[in-house]
DNA sequence: AATCATCTGTACTGCGCGGTATAATCCTCC
DNA sequence: GGAGGATTATACCGCGCAGTACAGATGATT
């Protein structure tokens, strides 16, 4: 709603969107209410509805800055994606994410997806857009491979970028069932050498 | 939490599970009221704590009935991946069964496990014994081609059934999200191809 | 027809939830 | 130092929800 000025209010918003975020990832939206997050961020109602008109925005403002973390830390490795370097690099980072959540959100991208993509038009969208970019910059990666030999001419680019989104996200739900990194592993591997297998 | 005896008594639990599981898999379990299903279903509040204790029974027996509708409906496939044609009509039923939900429900098992994977630990625990079940089916398709010597001696059976129930699950989070079986499809088509990468 | 368990209708309860109202503070800038 | 907006505290409201109470209907068995 109002967006915050001062330096404290800014903080206090922050709080608020933080905590939303990591308890979203661990429970759900619908499976937190209001009053868990401002107790655990400590904050009272009036701040609340001082900077979000309701739960709806809150739960969209914290989906787009989850997507946007995650652009940003993947920002350097998008660009390297013209490379196996690249995409053994982001096997590792998504890797190492789930680890350091001890499997316990899956991807928080994903998970809030899963659960509102059919009752909450706008966040279905914000996260096909989300999809969309992590496509586009696989395509980027493999074009330029393409381009520059690596692969052969006739390689599908585009059905490959999908397949990566594809078994990324799948990893990343599989690891939260079954609370463990092996399968997503064992699954990204596979994926890479399968990119390889276009080598020309 | 009684089990029904009688002929009616048997249709109404059936029609609150069917009912139920239709709801849930649209807009989860926490986004549907026990008053909403009682409603669509045509039955009373009594008849619903007369065969459910509470709401969570209700959704581990939902989630239940459709993981066992799912390995019904998918046993003759099953015995069938031992061969690359077994691989395709895996591929095309899970393309057909999108397609005929209009690509709003993405998979009823995952996306309830995905919500309810972290509070309900018996859902989670169902889950992944659902994946392990299909994952045998793969390594059983998979292994008997290797001894039949249709794929190289040195192929990772295992990790190449995780990489497969990974990307069925991806591929259907993501027709969920983007509301068409174009990624599904592609993705599909390249894992039985990189499959087929391992023929000797 | 009487019996008795199964099944069902209806009204109710209590509470947690999202959201509001109002007024009190804090901070900055003039 | 005080005016005025930004920020925060507290008390409250109404509703929808899960769950309960209890009486009534049904229907098979004897």
């Amino acid at each position: 709603m109002n967006r915050p000025t001062t330096r404290k209010g800014c903080e206090t918003r922050e709080r608020i969107m933080v905590c939303a975020a990591r308890l979203f990832a661990r429970q759900g939206a619908r499976g937190t209410s209001i009053d868990e997050i401002l107790t655990e961020s400590g904050t009272g109602k009036s701040q609340f509805y001082h900077y979000f008109r309701d739960k709806d925005e809150l739960i969209r403002s914290v989906h787009a800055l989850q997507i946007e973390r995650m652009l940003a830390l993947h920002s350097v490795i998008f660009e390297q994606l013209d490379s196996w370097e690249g995409f053994e690099l982001l096997n590792d980072t998504v890797l190492h994410l789930l680890e350091s959540q001890r499997f316990q959100d899956g991807c928080p991208i994903g998970s809030l997806a899963s659960e509102l993509a059919t009752s909450d038009e706008l966040v279905r969208m914000d996260t096909e857009q989300y999809f969309d970019r992590k496509k586009a910059a696989i395509v980027r990666g493999l074009t330029a491979m393409k381009l520059r030999g690596e692969l052969r001419p006739d390689t599908d680019v585009q059905g490959l970028a999908d397949f990566v989104v594809v078994v990324l996200q799948g990893a990343k739900l599989l690891s939260k069932v079954r609370r463990s990194a092996d399968c997503a592993q064992a699954s990204l591997r596979h994926m890479l050498l399968y990119l390889q297998a276009h080598r020309s």
